[in-house]
DNA sequence: AACGTCGGCGTTAGGTACGC
DNA sequence: GCGTACCTAACGCCGACGTT
């Protein structure tokens, strides 16, 4: 079997040194031209493959970067995970992939892991990482160890954010709506993290600054269940049917919101806007399709991941890096 | 220049010595 | 005989160093 055969097996066949077969793989000089060339074929005769846990043992490079996300099946962040892979694969390193839940101590059982299994660089997908327990694990466990966070900002040395402006990109579409002449906002939002309140930060200050008046609430969906979402929809428009505009934390929360209108009869974005936040493929794809705030998804996790390489490199990255978030205008308004 | 030799990376299984 | 403590070899490979 290929994953049995060594470079000794190499060597033996070859007729040289391990440490020959070893240059040859590594592409270091000295080698004369006919051996090389005689070991590449017995390389490639063997399906010889390196043993990657042997050489990290002696360069001390895994090879490796790890991922943590709260949850693959639903959070907008999976598509972050794809472009984070993506790029880190592209650059020689193998992911490890890991659902760590919300709760920090969970969270923090991870970054342990992480440790133990010798990543060289690490990225959070979320602000949902954002807390003193990840932050102190991260100390301890990941000392040297380049650490990047999505959407939010966690101090340490080695810890570099990367964040899109949600705050401002929800005041813009609070600018857009009350432009429009509406006059009742609300904000539903799943569970609060970091991220979600500079969300609800944006839209207040938002209201302030542009929804002169007008009226605006913020509800908190604590359960995050999708029909939860829907039940407060229906819920808001039983209680308050001047209700005009309706802001979500996520597109697909806002979808359920459009799911929930649509069967209560209710016209969007005649009676009512919607907008939603990511900027996702489902907010092209729905009907009507959603008014939505692109936190530049895919920017952020490639800027996450070229800062980790370009530390590892040895450069130097600057600890918090922003940038802007647009408002990106369908049907639903 | 073109090789080979050997120590060591971190961990563990297996062996040996010792006291009870 | 049993439990404990310590030692050694082994895994596959790299890289410093030695030899021709």
């Amino acid at each position: 079997m290929a994953q049995d055969t060594t470079i000794y097996d190499i060597a033996a066949k070859a007729g040289v040194s391990a440490s020959t077969v070893s240059r040859v793989i590594n592409n270091y000089p000295y080698v004369n031209k006919e051996t090389r060339a005689k070991v590449l074929k017995i390389i490639s005769e063997n399906n010889y493959i390196q043993n990657e846990s042997a050489r990290s043992l002696v360069t001390q490079n895994s090879k490796m970067a790890g991922i943590l996300i709260a949850d693959v099946r639903t959070t907008h962040h999976t598509e972050g995970v794809y472009y984070v892979e993506h790029e880190f694969s592209k650059n020689g390193y193998c992911c490890l992939i890991y659902n760590t839940g919300t709760d920090p101590e969970d969270q923090a059982k991870y970054i342990q892991q992480l440790g133990q299994r010798k990543v060289e660089a690490v990225v959070l997908m979320g602000s949902v990482f954002q807390n003193v327990t990840v932050q102190n694990a991260i100390m301890v466990y990941l000392p040297n160890t380049p650490v990047a966070i999505c959407n939010g900002y966690l101090d340490g040395p080695n810890i570099y954010g990367v964040t899109a402006d949600e705050y401002g990109g929800v005041m813009k579409a609070v600018k857009l709506l009350a432009g429009k002449g509406r006059k009742h906002f609300v904000f539903i939002t799943n569970p609060i993290t970091p991220s979600n309140q500079a969300k609800i930060d944006g839209f207040n200050d938002g209201m302030k600054l542009y929804g002169e008046g007008c009226t605006s609430k913020v509800i908190e969906v604590k359960s995050g269940d999708i029909h939860d979402f829907e039940e407060t929809t229906r819920n808001i428009m039983d209680e308050e049917p001047e209700t005009d505009a309706l802001f979500y934390s996520e597109d697909f929360l806002a979808i359920a919101g459009l799911h929930a209108l649509h069967n209560t009869g209710i016209e969007v974005p005649r009676q009512v806007a919607v907008v939603g936040l990511n900027n996702s493929r489902y907010a092209e794809i729905c009907n009507p399709s959603l008014t939505s705030i692109d936190n530049m998804l895919y920017d952020t996790s490639l800027i996450a991941v070229r800062n980790l390489l370009e530390v590892l490199r040895g450069g130097r990255v600057n600890h918090r890096m922003s940038i802007g978030a647009e408002v990106v205008e369908r049907s639903s308004t």
